[in-house]
DNA sequence: CAGATGCTTCGACTAAGGTCGAAGTATGAA
DNA sequence: TTCATACTTCGACCTTAGTCGAAGCATCTG
């Protein structure tokens, strides 16, 4: 009865509070050198060394040495997919209710998913370009082309990448799919370079402009 | 930095190989008895029972007692959820390719993911009831609910229960979503009940009928 | 070349928790 | 009632792993 991939030892590597943190501080997209992520996690930069060092082999971070420092990220987009859908139970059948203050109001409207736009707006965006007939299981169609051209993304840049074009990611606080992949990181992206949106440095929180929200509804109607 | 809900809790009672084993089994959506449960994980009854007080205070699984057996199923979907997540991750950056035989192939065409269809065959459902416009967003379009009627669903009695009719779900081999919610449930057990699907008894591989698979085609072109 | 900063390794301590034997409680069968 | 089965509780053992101090490299700065 024991059938598909062995999940624990991932689990596992999620399951200690000091690299949960770091993993949650890594969901805002930013790289962290290790001694940020100490900072994250409240441990010291030993104990941190030893917790990033496991979660390397373990495959759910990659690292960037840059001089003395070393920049860690996480891995792919699967990474953040497993932390969202955590999330999802840990806010739900979670600590019996846990208080939801303005904070996470904002958290829940629009957030950064390591690379791509989450939260209401990021299921808005998904649903509209379903809607639209733009995005056909993960295919962009032709109108959904000339809508992300239109928006200044350089797809022949994506598709010369590796990494799949259009992913799906499961939302904790919509519970419902959201863009990721190659596009949907550019698509954030874009989104910052026309103003229409900024990313909380402190958080993961993403923050529409007024002009921002205005066009993001106009495109993908709600 | 760290927002977003405590996800080490969760992530640390999937961590324990036996708890993973127990939860890996219950996602074949049959509810087992402790018994079973201990002899999935490889644990004496004592320890089963330990565990399984840990997942049910967790709030991972629901037990149903019946006389002096205690049925220990799943608690909802964003635990099916969170454990597809995981095995993505774990099947992927897992542990230096999990060799691929043919019981996993049977898996990644067809199988159950806690209550509904998964694998090559969910995610051929999804796209086709989206592609012919019958699902928008989470709500089932006038031409989907002729269509899942038309299956032999009973519409009115999944509205009438709390839990949601439509609801994304993301597969681990597919790397897509795919159909959950009471929908999902309602139409894997409509397809089995016409003969078109059947469940492997010993695992969580779904086969499907000649018959089915041609029914099933021509229904969500693919 | 110092001196400072960032990261890693080593070793020892400690706490947490998984494990099972033994015994206890509930339910069902004869 | 008596016995068997299913599950739970208790207690003891022991492995695992998170933690930090101290020291060691590596890299950048002055």
């Amino acid at each position: 009865m024991k059938d598909g991939p062995d999940i624990a030892r991932i689990a596992a590597l999620i399951g200690d509070p000091a690299r949960a943190n770091m993993l949650t501080a890594l969901m805002s997209g930013k790289a962290l050198t290790a001694t940020e992520l100490a900072r994250e996690a409240g441990v010291t930069a030993q104990t941190a060394s030893s917790h990033i060092g496991k979660l390397q082999a373990g495959g759910l971070v990659a690292e960037q040495r840059q001089g003395r420092h070393k920049y860690v990220s996480l891995a792919n987009d699967d990474v953040g997919r497993v932390l969202e859908a955590l999330m999802g139970v840990a806010a739900g059948a979670g600590h019996l209710r846990t208080r939801t203050g303005p904070r996470d109001d904002a958290l829940r409207h629009a957030r950064v998913c390591y690379n791509h736009l989450a939260g209401h707006r990021g299921t808005q965006m998904y649903d509209g370009l379903v809607a639209g007939g733009h995005l056909v299981g993960e295919t962009l169609s032709e109108s959904g082309e000339a809508l992300v051209r239109e928006l200044g993304v350089d797809l022949e840049a994506l598709r010369k990448g590796r990494a799949p074009l259009c992913r799906d990611c499961l939302d904790w606080s919509e519970r419902r799919a959201h863009l990721a992949g190659s596009l949907g990181r550019a698509l954030l992206t874009r989104f910052e370079a026309l103003g229409w949106a900024a990313c909380d440095p402190n958080s993961r929180a993403v923050r529409f402009s007024d002009k921002g929200a205005a066009a993001f509804d106009s495109l993908f109607a709600r």
